[in-house]
DNA sequence: AATATAATGGCAAACGTTTGCCGCGTCAAT
DNA sequence: ATTGACGCGGCAAACGTTTGCCATTATATT
């Protein structure tokens, strides 16, 4: 049975409030000298404070809830542990769902999350707001991260994708490449739109006419990138460099190019994008632009603790009582 | 603000006992009719029950804390999954904290836990055990899972390593091969040592004699195998098979081979351990051991819910009430 | 017809906190 | 000497549930 504020109370002759407020430096004054005996008796003892019943009272949780897709997905482990890093900084906790993709699933999981009174939502690579734009979040502050949806940037957090392809185009350019293929995502996907934009663009800075013959779409699966790549190959004028809007597309687009016999990358240079793990990990390495999952992470969970200390506007909010270490 | 007992109480005239009844389908009778009235009083009012007063009372969270060295590590997503897959059946929630390898992480980790009031705890790939084998717990049942220490085996989910080795060399047996050369972990590692004598078993079984030429150790990194493979290579009859203890070293292999103008397989096969993305990406796919990671999350938390239900031994536990979907 | 039993409902305590309010004493300013 | 301010401590209500206990009525058993 662990110690409660009661039991303190009674070895140390004080009352319960005199207890709670002493232990968490409250706005109320408590003599040091008392102050000290009740920290000391409490450490001795082993209190520990019942979180539940504090957030009972509090109506808060310090606890926020993650709905990711699916936490086994390449993203979704760093962009989580990012989150959770800056949490903890704060004193918070995460509790984890798995919205597996799902509407249903992830509209049951915001119920569940707000049945335990999180503070907030963070949606990782979610399609909520689009499959149910009026989801009632029980005026939970929430924030998006890692999927933008085009115009609406309310309360998300993502990357510039523009700006990500410039990278990888800039690189090719500056190596004197003039034939820039690119294996695209599909359609309808933002990131895939906001990629091939900061193509042309880059393309057209560095003087390069764009070719309609030099940009495929694959399904950002490894094998959609073979027919592409053959494609290519086939050409007229083939391309000397390829660059694939995805990892896998790069790795696929490798592999048509060796067994057409020729080499990566003196004969055809290919960049991909996300710095997935095999991107380090194949013969010969792999150049790529680097998706900064932890960073963003990290940005959603700041965003959304701003939006809450936004809604507690109290004066002065109280600090919490730290557990001690025992 | 979100609706409480007592509101739908008021409004359906009766009290508050007889709500939380309805709701909970509890032991004590609840006159049909009014059941079903108060059933769909409370749809239609959109009440969901505060888990956190339950929980007060109940001293249940329906939460159990999982400890995971770092979530983007490659197994924790996966174990993980299978962790959450399975709680969600139950109507469990998880917490996820990770512990980055440092026993004072974890063990304040633990105590965050116990201030949450969890219901038990799954340790995940942790160390917690060994370093700090006192540690107080609060009689929170908990579960080891993907670590296992040399006899010791209480509470513990894991793979049999000696029959994941025994799978890798059958499977060169089987081809013929006699000459079977082997990678290790470090020593020290339970699953290194378990490993090696599934090898060595293996090799018996088969009348195949040990030579300890062909056991050289890495560290589980890619650039560990490396110097081991050129190793074997430089030997006076080399090996025409070579198992690694994991995919990372089996790449490094590969493309040692490769280099010294061999072909994988025609002239050396190689088998890995793990089942890691990498393996079916790379060119030639790898052929490897398959680490069954979800079935072991699964089975950790179909334990630890079964210690949990043991320790609650109620001659009938309440049903809880599943929020409306509305 | 009397009595045991079951069905149904309500009262109120409890879970462990936090916090508004009141009261007492001390001290300084008038 | 009176007043006001302030430091310090306690009382008790509240947060939203669950549940033991009692009261009432209806039903079954003798």
């Amino acid at each position: 049975m662990p110690i409660t504020l009661a039991q303190l109370a009674k070895v140390a002759g004080v009352s319960v409030s005199t207890i709670s407020r002493a232990l968490n430096n409250s706005r109320h004054a408590v003599n040091e000298e008392t102050r000290q005996r009740i920290l000391t008796l409490a450490k001795q003892m082993g209190y520990r404070p019942n979180l539940v019943a504090r957030s009972l009272k509090t109506e808060r949780t310090h606890t926020i809830g993650i709905i990711v897709d699916d936490i086994a997905s390449p993203f979704g482990p760093v962009i989580t542990r990012g989150i959770q890093d800056y949490l903890k900084e704060y004193g918070y906790f995460s509790v984890l769902i798995n919205g597996d993709w799902n509407p249903e699933v992830e509209t049951q999981a915001v119920h569940d999350l707000i049945s335990r009174s999180i503070d907030g939502i963070i949606f990782v690579e979610s399609w909520t707001r689009e499959a149910n734009p009026t989801l009632d979040l029980a005026n939970k502050p929430y924030v998006f991260v890692h999927r933008l949806f085009g115009g609406v940037h309310h309360n998300s957090v993502g990357v510039d994708e523009r700006h990500g392809a410039r990278l990888a185009v800039q690189h090719f350019a500056k190596l004197e490449h003039r034939r820039i293929a690119y294996i695209n995502g599909p359609r309808g996907w933002y990131a895939a739109e906001q990629r091939l934009i900061g193509y042309r663009e880059t393309l057209a800075e560095y003087g390069i006419p764009f070719d309609p013959d030099l940009v495929l779409e694959g399904n950002w699966e490894i094998q959609s990138a073979y027919p592409a790549a053959r494609r290519f190959l086939e050409l007229e004028e083939r391309p000397t460099a390829i660059f694939a809007a995805n990892d896998l597309m790069a790795l696929g687009a490798i592999y048509a190019i060796q067994e057409a016999g020729l080499r990566v990358p003196e004969d055809i240079a290919v960049v991909g994008y996300d710095d997935r793990e095999i991107a380090s990990l194949s013969q010969p390495t792999l150049t790529t632009v680097r998706m900064p999952c932890y960073e963003m992470g990290k940005a959603s969970a700041k965003l959304l603790l701003s939006l809450l200390e936004k809604q507690h506007e109290t004066p002065d909010s109280p600090k919490y009582f730290d557990a001690p270490a025992s």
